[in-house]
RNA sequence: CGGGGCGUAGCGCAGUCCGGUUAGCGCACCUGGUUUGGGACCAGGGGGUCGCAGGUUCGAAUCCUGCCGCCCCGACCA
Protein backbone atom coordinates (compact mmCIF):
# COMPACT_ATOMS: atom_id res chain seq x y z
CA UNK A 1 0.00 0.00 0.00
CA UNK A 2 2.52 2.54 0.62
CA UNK A 3 4.14 2.69 -2.36
CA UNK A 4 7.33 4.36 -2.54
CA UNK A 5 8.18 5.74 0.84
CA UNK A 6 11.34 4.54 2.63
CA UNK A 7 10.49 2.31 5.54
CA UNK A 8 9.95 4.58 9.10
CA UNK A 9 12.25 2.19 11.05
CA UNK A 10 14.62 1.85 8.88
CA UNK A 11 15.66 5.28 7.31
CA UNK A 12 13.97 7.33 9.45
CA UNK A 13 15.15 10.81 7.72
CA UNK A 14 14.41 9.71 4.24
CA UNK A 15 11.07 8.65 5.43
CA UNK A 16 10.77 11.83 6.79
CA UNK A 17 12.34 13.75 3.40
CA UNK A 18 9.67 11.73 1.66
CA UNK A 19 6.36 12.46 3.55
CA UNK A 20 7.28 15.99 3.16
CA UNK A 21 7.34 15.89 -0.69
CA UNK A 22 4.34 13.23 -0.91
CA UNK A 23 1.88 14.62 1.33
CA UNK A 24 3.07 18.03 -0.77
CA UNK A 25 3.85 20.07 2.56
CA UNK A 26 7.01 21.89 1.07
CA UNK A 27 9.96 22.12 -1.45
CA UNK A 28 13.41 23.03 -1.60
CA UNK A 29 14.42 26.25 -2.93
CA UNK A 30 16.92 27.28 -5.57
CA UNK A 31 18.44 28.67 -2.86
CA UNK A 32 20.13 26.17 -0.70
CA UNK A 33 18.68 25.91 2.96
CA UNK A 34 15.35 27.96 2.52
CA UNK A 35 12.29 26.00 1.54
CA UNK A 36 9.31 26.40 -0.78
CA UNK A 37 5.97 25.59 1.72
CA UNK A 38 3.48 24.05 -0.86
CA UNK A 39 -0.21 25.43 -0.32
CA UNK A 40 -1.30 22.30 2.15
CA UNK A 41 1.68 22.83 3.74
CA UNK A 42 0.88 26.14 4.82
CA UNK A 43 -2.13 25.86 5.64
CA UNK A 44 -1.31 23.90 8.31
CA UNK A 45 0.82 26.57 9.51
CA UNK A 46 -2.23 28.95 9.19
CA UNK A 47 -4.04 27.08 11.16
CA UNK A 48 -1.77 26.54 13.91
CA UNK A 49 -0.82 30.68 13.47
CA UNK A 50 -5.01 31.70 13.90
CA UNK A 51 -5.27 28.95 16.52
CA UNK A 52 -2.17 30.69 18.64
CA UNK A 53 -2.86 34.02 17.80
CA UNK A 54 -6.68 33.50 19.10
CA UNK A 55 -4.71 32.03 22.70
CA UNK A 56 -2.29 34.98 22.35
CA UNK A 57 -4.92 37.84 21.83
CA UNK A 58 -7.11 35.75 24.81
CA UNK A 59 -4.47 36.43 27.26
CA UNK A 60 -3.63 39.89 26.68
CA UNK A 61 -1.10 40.07 23.91
CA UNK A 62 -1.65 42.32 20.69
CA UNK A 63 0.31 42.40 17.33
CA UNK A 64 2.50 44.46 15.72
CA UNK A 65 5.14 44.15 13.21
CA UNK A 66 8.89 45.23 13.54
CA UNK A 67 11.65 45.81 10.54
CA UNK A 68 13.18 43.15 8.86
CA UNK A 69 16.58 44.89 8.55
CA UNK A 70 18.14 45.56 11.73
CA UNK A 71 21.75 48.01 12.42
CA UNK A 72 24.81 46.21 12.43
CA UNK A 73 25.27 47.64 15.67
CA UNK A 74 22.20 47.16 17.82
CA UNK A 75 23.35 43.30 17.60
CA UNK A 76 26.04 44.31 19.45
CA UNK A 77 24.71 45.99 22.38
CA UNK A 78 24.11 43.12 24.34
CA UNK A 79 27.15 40.90 24.71
CA UNK A 80 25.78 37.29 25.01
CA UNK A 81 23.17 38.03 22.03
CA UNK A 82 26.05 38.93 19.90
CA UNK A 83 28.07 35.92 20.60
CA UNK A 84 25.02 33.61 19.96
CA UNK A 85 24.17 35.10 16.76
CA UNK A 86 27.03 37.01 14.68
CA UNK A 87 28.32 33.57 13.32
CA UNK A 88 24.68 32.84 11.48
CA UNK A 89 23.94 36.56 10.27
CA UNK A 90 22.97 37.31 6.72
CA UNK A 91 24.65 41.37 5.98
CA UNK A 92 23.50 43.87 3.84
CA UNK A 93 25.81 45.81 2.44
CA UNK A 94 24.21 47.31 -0.66
CA UNK A 95 21.52 48.93 -2.03
CA UNK A 96 22.43 48.71 -5.86
CA UNK A 97 22.82 46.58 -8.66
CA UNK A 98 24.26 47.43 -12.24
CA UNK A 99 25.03 46.09 -15.60
CA UNK A 100 28.06 44.51 -15.64
CA UNK A 101 30.34 46.43 -18.39
CA UNK A 102 32.51 43.72 -19.63
CA UNK A 103 30.10 40.60 -19.12
CA UNK A 104 27.22 40.06 -19.49
CA UNK A 105 24.20 40.12 -15.99
CA UNK A 106 24.52 42.14 -13.31
CA UNK A 107 27.02 43.09 -10.49
CA UNK A 108 26.64 44.33 -6.97
CA UNK A 109 27.45 48.35 -7.84
CA UNK A 110 30.78 49.50 -5.20
CA UNK A 111 29.21 52.73 -5.30
CA UNK A 112 26.35 51.26 -3.88
CA UNK A 113 27.80 50.50 -0.59
CA UNK A 114 25.57 50.99 3.17
CA UNK A 115 27.01 53.10 5.39
CA UNK A 116 26.37 51.08 8.21
CA UNK A 117 25.11 47.70 7.34
CA UNK A 118 22.21 45.89 8.24
CA UNK A 119 21.83 43.10 9.30
CA UNK A 120 18.59 40.45 8.05
CA UNK A 121 17.14 39.61 11.62
CA UNK A 122 17.87 36.37 13.41
CA UNK A 123 15.54 37.27 15.88
CA UNK A 124 14.17 40.69 16.84
CA UNK A 125 14.62 41.27 20.78
CA UNK A 126 17.39 44.39 19.44
CA UNK A 127 15.59 46.25 17.52
CA UNK A 128 12.61 45.90 19.57
CA UNK A 129 14.19 47.22 22.54
CA UNK A 130 15.64 49.77 21.10
CA UNK A 131 11.79 50.91 20.17
CA UNK A 132 10.20 50.02 23.91
CA UNK A 133 13.25 52.95 25.10
CA UNK A 134 10.71 55.60 23.69
CA UNK A 135 7.52 53.73 24.78
CA UNK A 136 8.31 53.24 28.18
CA UNK A 137 8.49 56.16 30.45
CA UNK A 138 6.70 55.09 33.58
CA UNK A 139 5.15 52.18 35.26
CA UNK A 140 2.17 53.12 33.93
CA UNK A 141 3.72 52.04 30.33
CA UNK A 142 3.63 48.70 31.65
CA UNK A 143 3.46 45.49 30.92
CA UNK A 144 3.79 45.70 27.18
CA UNK A 145 2.52 42.71 25.48
CA UNK A 146 3.67 42.84 21.98
CA UNK A 147 3.67 39.70 19.43
CA UNK A 148 4.72 39.70 15.88
CA UNK A 149 4.31 37.12 13.22
CA UNK A 150 7.57 37.36 10.70
CA UNK A 151 10.42 35.49 9.05
CA UNK A 152 13.99 35.44 10.55
CA UNK A 153 17.28 34.47 9.06
CA UNK A 154 19.79 32.48 10.55
CA UNK A 155 22.32 30.92 8.05
CA UNK A 156 22.39 27.13 8.96
CA UNK A 157 25.37 24.93 7.31
CA UNK A 158 22.90 21.82 7.45
CA UNK A 159 19.24 22.47 7.31
CA UNK A 160 16.44 20.40 6.84
CA UNK A 161 13.05 21.11 6.04
CA UNK A 162 11.07 22.40 8.50
CA UNK A 163 13.18 21.42 11.10
CA UNK A 164 16.35 23.68 10.55
CA UNK A 165 15.53 26.36 7.55
CA UNK A 166 18.17 29.31 6.60
CA UNK A 167 14.74 31.18 6.48
CA UNK A 168 11.82 30.19 8.72
CA UNK A 169 8.31 31.26 9.96
CA UNK A 170 7.74 32.29 13.69
CA UNK A 171 5.60 34.40 16.24
CA UNK A 172 8.16 36.43 19.11
CA UNK A 173 6.84 37.80 21.61
CA UNK A 174 8.02 40.87 23.25
CA UNK A 175 7.23 41.92 26.90
CA UNK A 176 8.65 44.46 29.07
CA UNK A 177 7.59 44.71 32.68
CA UNK A 178 7.71 46.86 35.82
CA UNK A 179 8.94 43.40 38.14
CA UNK A 180 10.82 40.58 38.02
CA UNK A 181 7.68 38.68 39.59
CA UNK A 182 5.47 39.33 36.65
CA UNK A 183 8.25 38.92 34.16
CA UNK A 184 8.90 35.31 35.29
CA UNK A 185 4.96 34.92 35.18
CA UNK A 186 5.02 36.32 32.09
CA UNK A 187 7.16 33.20 30.99
CA UNK A 188 5.24 30.72 32.64
CA UNK A 189 1.93 31.67 30.95
CA UNK A 190 3.17 31.35 27.44
CA UNK A 191 5.25 28.29 28.33
CA UNK A 192 1.70 26.55 29.17
CA UNK A 193 -0.03 28.36 26.26
CA UNK A 194 2.37 26.31 24.13
CA UNK A 195 2.34 23.03 26.00
CA UNK A 196 -1.37 23.66 25.87
CA UNK A 197 -1.08 23.88 22.23
CA UNK A 198 1.39 20.88 21.43
CA UNK A 199 -0.92 18.66 23.73
CA UNK A 200 -4.82 19.70 22.92
CA UNK A 201 -4.09 20.79 18.78
CA UNK A 202 -1.41 19.05 17.84
CA UNK A 203 -1.73 15.68 19.67
CA UNK A 204 1.45 15.97 21.45
CA UNK A 205 2.73 15.71 24.97
CA UNK A 206 5.70 17.71 26.25
CA UNK A 207 7.91 17.87 28.72
CA UNK A 208 8.33 21.54 30.36
CA UNK A 209 11.39 22.62 31.86
CA UNK A 210 14.52 24.92 32.34
CA UNK A 211 17.52 24.95 29.68
CA UNK A 212 21.10 24.70 31.54
CA UNK A 213 23.46 27.45 31.03
CA UNK A 214 24.52 26.46 27.58
CA UNK A 215 21.44 25.75 25.83
CA UNK A 216 19.67 28.67 26.89
CA UNK A 217 18.73 31.81 24.70
CA UNK A 218 21.65 34.13 24.26
CA UNK A 219 20.61 36.69 26.12
CA UNK A 220 18.28 35.04 28.55
CA UNK A 221 18.12 35.18 32.35
CA UNK A 222 16.04 32.04 32.09
CA UNK A 223 15.05 29.95 28.81
CA UNK A 224 12.01 27.66 29.85
CA UNK A 225 10.82 25.01 27.05
CA UNK A 226 8.87 22.72 25.92
CA UNK A 227 10.52 19.16 24.67
CA UNK A 228 8.60 16.79 22.69
CA UNK A 229 9.90 13.16 21.48
CA UNK A 230 9.94 12.01 17.89
CA UNK A 231 9.67 8.74 16.81
CA UNK A 232 12.92 8.26 16.17
CA UNK A 233 13.74 8.38 20.17
CA UNK A 234 15.09 12.38 19.43
CA UNK A 235 14.19 15.04 21.35
CA UNK A 236 12.42 18.04 19.61
CA UNK A 237 12.47 21.61 21.58
CA UNK A 238 9.40 22.80 20.28
CA UNK A 239 9.09 26.21 21.53
CA UNK A 240 10.99 28.71 23.92
CA UNK A 241 9.76 31.42 26.62
CA UNK A 242 12.47 33.10 27.52
CA UNK A 243 13.21 35.40 31.31
CA UNK A 244 15.21 38.25 30.18
CA UNK A 245 15.81 39.47 33.04
CA UNK A 246 16.70 43.37 32.80
CA UNK A 247 19.66 42.47 30.45
CA UNK A 248 17.81 43.87 27.50
CA UNK A 249 16.92 47.19 29.35
CA UNK A 250 20.23 47.68 30.14
CA UNK A 251 21.64 47.01 26.76
CA UNK A 252 18.99 49.51 25.51
CA UNK A 253 18.88 51.92 28.26
CA UNK A 254 15.29 50.86 28.96
CA UNK A 255 14.58 52.58 32.29
CA UNK A 256 11.00 53.33 33.85
CA UNK A 257 9.96 55.16 36.97
CA UNK A 258 8.29 53.16 39.59
CA UNK A 259 5.41 54.28 41.78
CA UNK A 260 7.78 55.95 44.15
CA UNK A 261 9.14 58.04 41.25
CA UNK A 262 12.38 55.99 41.10
CA UNK A 263 13.86 54.98 37.90
CA UNK A 264 14.85 51.19 37.46
CA UNK A 265 15.04 49.37 34.72
CA UNK A 266 12.57 47.43 32.97
CA UNK A 267 11.94 43.59 32.79
CA UNK A 268 11.73 41.46 29.82
CA UNK A 269 10.72 38.15 28.25
CA UNK A 270 10.24 36.75 25.00
CA UNK A 271 9.36 33.89 23.37
CA UNK A 272 8.26 32.04 20.26
CA UNK A 273 7.18 28.62 18.15
CA UNK A 274 8.37 28.77 14.19
CA UNK A 275 7.30 26.31 11.17
CA UNK A 276 9.44 23.97 12.88
CA UNK A 277 6.27 22.63 14.33
CA UNK A 278 5.47 21.26 11.62
CA UNK A 279 8.26 19.23 11.64
CA UNK A 280 7.29 18.22 14.95
CA UNK A 281 3.60 17.42 13.91
CA UNK A 282 5.32 14.78 11.40
CA UNK A 283 7.53 12.90 13.69
CA UNK A 284 5.09 12.55 16.28
CA UNK A 285 2.46 11.02 14.63
CA UNK A 286 3.12 9.58 10.78
CA UNK A 287 3.16 6.08 9.50
CA UNK A 288 4.49 4.51 6.85
CA UNK A 289 1.26 5.07 4.87
CA UNK A 290 2.18 9.14 4.74
CA UNK A 291 1.14 11.90 6.76
CA UNK A 292 -1.18 11.60 10.20
CA UNK A 293 -3.08 15.03 10.87
CA UNK A 294 -4.85 15.57 14.40
CA UNK A 295 -8.30 16.68 13.47
CA UNK A 296 -8.01 19.88 15.36
CA UNK A 297 -5.01 21.09 12.66
CA UNK A 298 -6.07 19.28 9.78
CA UNK A 299 -6.90 21.50 6.93
CA UNK A 300 -9.74 19.50 5.46
CA UNK A 301 -11.03 17.02 8.43
CA UNK A 302 -12.97 14.75 6.02
CA UNK A 303 -12.80 13.67 2.52
CA UNK A 304 -15.42 12.23 0.91
CA UNK A 305 -14.92 9.96 -2.44
CA UNK A 306 -17.99 8.57 -4.44
CA UNK A 307 -17.64 5.15 -5.62
CA UNK A 308 -19.51 4.86 -8.96
CA UNK A 309 -20.73 3.32 -11.97
CA UNK A 310 -22.76 5.02 -14.00
CA UNK A 311 -23.38 9.02 -14.36
CA UNK A 312 -26.69 8.80 -12.28
CA UNK A 313 -24.96 6.86 -9.50
CA UNK A 314 -22.34 9.36 -9.04
CA UNK A 315 -24.94 12.12 -9.28
CA UNK A 316 -26.53 10.44 -6.60
CA UNK A 317 -23.73 9.98 -4.37
CA UNK A 318 -22.52 13.59 -5.07
CA UNK A 319 -25.81 15.20 -4.17
CA UNK A 320 -26.10 12.89 -0.98
CA UNK A 321 -22.22 14.39 -0.37
CA UNK A 322 -23.46 17.93 -0.56
CA UNK A 323 -26.31 17.21 1.72
CA UNK A 324 -23.58 15.32 4.09
CA UNK A 325 -21.32 18.38 3.89
CA UNK A 326 -23.65 20.97 4.72
CA UNK A 327 -24.54 19.31 8.11
CA UNK A 328 -21.07 19.00 9.12
CA UNK A 329 -20.44 22.70 8.58
CA UNK A 330 -22.85 23.33 10.77
CA UNK A 331 -20.75 21.45 13.00
CA UNK A 332 -17.37 23.39 12.14
CA UNK A 333 -16.65 20.16 10.36
CA UNK A 334 -14.24 21.42 7.42
CA UNK A 335 -14.71 18.71 4.94
CA UNK A 336 -14.09 18.46 0.73
CA UNK A 337 -15.90 16.03 -1.81
CA UNK A 338 -13.65 14.64 -3.98
CA UNK A 339 -15.59 14.89 -7.00
CA UNK A 340 -12.96 14.46 -10.06
CA UNK A 341 -13.71 11.26 -12.24
CA UNK A 342 -10.30 10.50 -13.35
CA UNK A 343 -9.01 8.74 -10.63
CA UNK A 344 -10.20 5.38 -9.44
CA UNK A 345 -11.49 5.45 -5.35
CA UNK A 346 -8.19 3.54 -4.65
CA UNK A 347 -6.30 6.26 -5.83
CA UNK A 348 -8.36 8.86 -3.93
CA UNK A 349 -7.67 6.47 -0.77
CA UNK A 350 -4.42 6.35 -1.14
CA UNK A 351 -3.74 9.59 -1.86
CA UNK A 352 -5.50 11.07 0.90
CA UNK A 353 -3.82 8.77 3.85
CA UNK A 354 -0.61 10.40 2.27
CA UNK A 355 -1.70 13.81 3.08
CA UNK A 356 -3.19 12.75 6.54
CA UNK A 357 -7.11 13.75 6.06
CA UNK A 358 -8.27 12.73 9.76
CA UNK A 359 -11.12 10.77 7.97
CA UNK A 360 -12.11 9.48 5.17
CA UNK A 361 -16.11 8.64 3.91
CA UNK A 362 -16.75 6.40 0.68
CA UNK A 363 -20.48 5.99 -0.84
CA UNK A 364 -20.89 4.16 -3.64
CA UNK A 365 -24.32 2.08 -4.94
CA UNK A 366 -24.27 -0.13 -2.36
CA UNK A 367 -24.16 2.58 0.51
CA UNK A 368 -27.13 4.01 -1.75
CA UNK A 369 -29.16 0.90 -1.38
CA UNK A 370 -28.78 0.56 2.17
CA UNK A 371 -28.72 4.53 3.23
CA UNK A 372 -24.79 4.01 4.80
CA UNK A 373 -21.49 5.20 4.38
CA UNK A 374 -18.15 3.91 4.74
CA UNK A 375 -15.93 5.44 6.83
CA UNK A 376 -11.91 5.07 7.55
CA UNK A 377 -9.64 6.45 10.44
CA UNK A 378 -6.39 7.70 9.39
CA UNK A 379 -4.87 6.89 12.24
CA UNK A 380 -5.76 3.37 12.93
CA UNK A 381 -6.83 2.41 9.23
CA UNK A 382 -10.36 1.12 10.23
CA UNK A 383 -13.14 1.13 8.52
CA UNK A 384 -16.01 1.21 9.56
CA UNK A 385 -20.28 1.22 7.50
CA UNK A 386 -22.57 4.03 9.49
CA UNK A 387 -25.87 4.05 8.67
CA UNK A 388 -26.86 8.03 7.53
CA UNK A 389 -29.50 8.59 10.18
CA UNK A 390 -27.83 11.63 12.13
CA UNK A 391 -24.83 10.48 10.57
CA UNK A 392 -22.96 13.98 11.29
CA UNK A 393 -22.89 13.80 14.87
CA UNK A 394 -21.46 10.57 14.81
CA UNK A 395 -18.46 11.87 12.33
CA UNK A 396 -17.70 14.29 14.82
CA UNK A 397 -17.37 12.11 17.92
CA UNK A 398 -15.17 10.24 15.88
CA UNK A 399 -13.10 13.27 14.70
CA UNK A 400 -13.25 13.83 18.50
CA UNK A 401 -12.06 10.52 19.56
CA UNK A 402 -9.64 10.34 17.00
CA UNK A 403 -7.95 13.58 18.57
CA UNK A 404 -7.98 11.82 21.81
CA UNK A 405 -5.93 8.87 20.47
CA UNK A 406 -3.45 10.52 18.82
CA UNK A 407 -2.31 11.98 22.25
CA UNK A 408 -2.43 8.93 23.91
CA UNK A 409 -0.81 6.92 21.74
CA UNK A 410 2.23 9.70 21.21
CA UNK A 411 1.58 10.03 25.23
CA UNK A 412 2.41 5.57 25.57
CA UNK A 413 5.30 5.76 22.84
CA UNK A 414 7.00 9.07 25.20
CA UNK A 415 6.18 6.97 28.51
CA UNK A 416 7.82 3.75 26.99
CA UNK A 417 10.74 5.70 26.11
CA UNK A 418 11.45 7.46 29.28
CA UNK A 419 13.85 5.86 31.63
CA UNK A 420 15.95 6.39 34.59
CA UNK A 421 20.13 5.93 33.81
CA UNK A 422 21.57 4.95 37.90
CA UNK A 423 25.06 5.06 36.53
CA UNK A 424 27.06 6.46 33.42
CA UNK A 425 27.41 2.67 31.59
CA UNK A 426 23.39 2.29 31.77
CA UNK A 427 23.35 6.06 30.24
CA UNK A 428 25.60 5.28 27.30
CA UNK A 429 23.49 2.36 26.73
CA UNK A 430 20.25 4.09 26.38
CA UNK A 431 21.94 6.58 24.35
CA UNK A 432 23.26 4.30 22.22
CA UNK A 433 19.61 2.70 21.85
CA UNK A 434 17.87 5.87 21.13
CA UNK A 435 15.83 5.91 24.10
CA UNK A 436 14.03 8.73 24.34
CA UNK A 437 14.20 10.78 27.14
CA UNK A 438 16.89 9.74 29.78
CA UNK A 439 16.31 11.00 33.22
CA UNK A 440 19.99 11.25 35.35
CA UNK A 441 21.52 13.08 38.11
CA UNK A 442 23.91 15.64 37.00
CA UNK A 443 26.11 17.94 38.90
CA UNK A 444 25.12 21.06 37.54
CA UNK A 445 28.75 21.89 35.86
CA UNK A 446 28.98 22.94 32.13
CA UNK A 447 31.92 20.90 32.01
CA UNK A 448 30.24 17.38 33.12
CA UNK A 449 27.27 18.11 30.40
CA UNK A 450 30.48 19.00 27.89
CA UNK A 451 31.63 15.76 28.68
CA UNK A 452 28.43 13.88 28.66
CA UNK A 453 27.51 15.36 25.12
CA UNK A 454 30.74 14.95 23.62
CA UNK A 455 31.31 11.01 24.60
CA UNK A 456 27.50 10.08 23.77
CA UNK A 457 25.91 13.02 21.84
CA UNK A 458 23.27 13.40 24.61
CA UNK A 459 22.88 16.73 25.80
CA UNK A 460 20.58 18.49 28.46
CA UNK A 461 16.70 18.87 27.13
CA UNK A 462 15.74 20.56 30.12
CA UNK A 463 15.95 20.34 34.25
CA UNK A 464 12.39 19.55 34.80
CA UNK A 465 10.66 22.11 36.82
CA UNK A 466 7.53 21.06 38.24
CA UNK A 467 7.97 17.74 39.46
CA UNK A 468 11.19 18.46 40.49
CA UNK A 469 12.34 14.92 42.12
CA UNK A 470 14.49 13.87 44.45
CA UNK A 471 18.36 14.92 45.07
CA UNK A 472 21.34 12.01 44.26
CA UNK A 473 24.03 11.76 42.83
CA UNK A 474 25.84 12.79 39.42
CA UNK A 475 26.25 10.05 37.51
CA UNK A 476 29.61 11.16 36.01
CA UNK A 477 31.28 12.73 38.93
CA UNK A 478 29.58 11.47 41.89
CA UNK A 479 28.94 15.54 43.03
CA UNK A 480 25.94 15.96 44.75
CA UNK A 481 22.71 16.89 42.19
CA UNK A 482 19.56 18.44 43.52
CA UNK A 483 17.34 16.62 40.94
CA UNK A 484 17.71 14.24 37.90
CA UNK A 485 17.70 16.32 34.32
CA UNK A 486 16.31 14.92 31.34
CA UNK A 487 18.60 14.08 28.32
CA UNK A 488 18.36 12.92 25.03
CA UNK A 489 19.95 13.04 21.54
CA UNK A 490 18.31 15.96 20.02
CA UNK A 491 17.27 17.65 16.18
C1' C B 1 36.23 23.91 5.57
C1' G B 2 37.48 18.14 5.32
C1' G B 3 35.64 13.01 3.38
C1' G B 4 32.22 10.59 -0.07
C1' G B 5 28.51 10.58 -3.99
C1' C B 6 25.78 12.65 -8.01
C1' G B 7 24.52 15.95 -12.37
C1' U B 8 20.89 12.54 -19.03
C1' A B 9 12.61 14.87 -20.30
C1' G B 10 8.62 17.61 -14.72
C1' C B 11 10.36 13.43 -11.17
C1' G B 12 13.26 8.79 -10.56
C1' C B 13 16.93 6.35 -13.28
C1' A B 14 19.78 3.15 -17.34
C1' G B 15 23.50 4.08 -20.90
C1' U B 16 29.67 6.37 -19.46
C1' C B 17 34.21 1.36 -17.79
C1' C B 18 35.26 -0.45 -23.69
C1' G B 19 33.42 6.55 -28.32
C1' G B 20 29.85 4.62 -33.62
C1' U B 21 22.55 4.70 -36.52
C1' U B 22 17.50 8.93 -34.95
C1' A B 23 19.80 8.82 -26.56
C1' G B 24 16.39 4.89 -23.77
C1' C B 25 13.15 3.10 -19.54
C1' G B 26 9.52 3.80 -15.35
C1' C B 27 6.30 7.45 -13.22
C1' A B 28 3.88 11.94 -14.50
C1' C B 29 1.54 14.74 -18.71
C1' C B 30 -2.00 15.08 -23.38
C1' U B 31 -5.92 12.51 -26.77
C1' G B 32 -9.48 8.50 -27.53
C1' G B 33 -11.85 4.23 -25.65
C1' U B 34 -13.01 0.52 -21.99
C1' U B 35 -13.03 0.84 -16.58
C1' U B 36 -14.23 2.53 -11.18
C1' G B 37 -15.80 -0.89 -3.25
C1' G B 38 -7.77 0.00 -2.11
C1' G B 39 -2.78 3.64 -6.35
C1' A B 40 -7.03 0.39 -13.66
C1' C B 41 -6.05 -1.15 -18.80
C1' C B 42 -5.33 -0.62 -24.12
C1' A B 43 -3.91 2.40 -28.21
C1' G B 44 -1.77 6.80 -29.81
C1' G B 45 1.00 11.40 -28.64
C1' G B 46 4.11 15.57 -26.70
C1' G B 47 8.41 16.71 -24.08
C1' G B 48 16.09 16.52 -24.14
C1' U B 49 21.39 22.94 -25.00
C1' C B 50 23.01 14.63 -21.85
C1' G B 51 25.37 20.70 -15.64
C1' C B 52 28.82 24.63 -18.25
C1' A B 53 33.31 25.76 -21.12
C1' G B 54 37.34 24.14 -23.79
C1' G B 55 40.19 20.02 -25.91
C1' U B 56 41.16 14.96 -28.43
C1' U B 57 38.64 12.48 -32.69
C1' C B 58 36.10 11.20 -39.16
C1' G B 59 32.60 10.88 -34.96
C1' A B 60 31.75 12.52 -27.76
C1' A B 61 26.35 11.64 -22.93
C1' U B 62 30.78 8.31 -23.23
C1' C B 63 37.89 10.03 -23.33
C1' C B 64 41.01 14.56 -21.29
C1' U B 65 41.32 19.52 -18.68
C1' G B 66 39.03 23.37 -16.05
C1' C B 67 34.74 25.32 -13.82
C1' C B 68 29.74 25.30 -11.66
C1' G B 69 25.82 23.16 -8.92
C1' C B 70 23.38 19.68 -5.69
C1' C B 71 23.05 15.70 -1.97
C1' C B 72 25.04 12.73 2.15
C1' C B 73 28.60 12.21 6.36
C1' G B 74 31.64 15.23 9.85
C1' A B 75 33.02 20.17 12.32
C1' C B 76 28.93 24.16 13.97
C1' C B 77 23.97 25.28 15.55
C1' A B 78 17.15 26.22 17.50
Amino acid sequence: MSKGIPDKNKDFSAWYNEIIKKADLAENSPVRGCMIIKPYGYSIWEKMQSILDKMFKDSGHYNAYFPLFIPKSYLSKEADHVEGFAKECAVVTHYRLKNDENKKGLIVDPKAKLEEELIVRPTSETVIWNSYKNWIQSYRDLPILVNQWANVVRWEMRTRLFLRTSEFLWQEGHTAHSNKDEAIKETLTILNIYSSFLEEYMGIPVLKGIKSESEKFAGAVDTYCVEALMQDGKALQAGTSHFLGQNFAKAFDVQFANSNGKMDYVWGTSWGVSTRLIGALIMSHSDNNGLILPPNLAPIQIVMIPIFNSDSEYDAIINLFEKIKIGLLKLNISCKIDARKFHKPGWKFAEYEMKGVPLRIAAGPRDLEKNTLEIARRDNLKKETISLDKAEQKIKKILELIQKDILKKAKNFRDNNSHNARDYDEFKNLVKNNSGFIYAHWDGTEKTEEKIKSETKATIRCIPYDNKGKPGKCIVTGKPSKQKVVFSKAY
